[in-house]
DNA sequence: ATCCTGACCACCT
DNA sequence: CAGGTGGCCAGGA
């Protein structure tokens, strides 16, 4: 899978979609692939999130990738990152417990827009 | 055009 | 209750 060269307007205003949404979670809490998928309708699939997440590192504001992780509180996304390990220490720098690529007391630190955002 | 695969998830056996 | 399946949309072979 690869980022399009020249992305349509659609896809571009989808990616920037879910970079802002990622850019609201705070620090030291974490958010889901599904979870951004449906604030922002549903009408993505949540593969699009995650396909949107590639083009991350590519844009033009920092977007906070190791926030995002996917329904069981599993690191899926760290081999797309720098080096295997950043990912976990980004989230450890902030706080939050990795162990076996699992977040530790993920339920507590889910932030969901839906309902913290309002 | 067809088939496969992907930073995923909900639903159905 | 665990594993399988389909759907989501897009891109590459």
């Amino acid at each position: 899978m690869s980022i399009p060269r020249n992305p349509t307007e659609q896809q571009r205003n989808f990616f920037q979609d879910v970079h802002e949404v990622v850019r609201l979670v705070p620090v030291g809490r974490v958010t889901t692939y599904g979870t951004i998928a449906h604030y922002l309708g549903a009408r993505h699939g949540a593969r699009m999130v995650g396909w949107a997440m590639m083009a991350a590192h590519t844009a033009n504001e920092y977007v906070p990738a190791h926030r995002v992780i996917n329904r069981n509180g599993l690191l899926t996304g760290k081999q797309h990152f720098a080096t295997p390990t950043a990912m976990q220490e980004a989230l450890e720098a902030e706080g939050i417990r990795v162990i076996d690529d699992q977040v530790q007391d993920f339920k507590r630190l889910l932030w969901d827009p839906a309902t913290e955002l309002e």
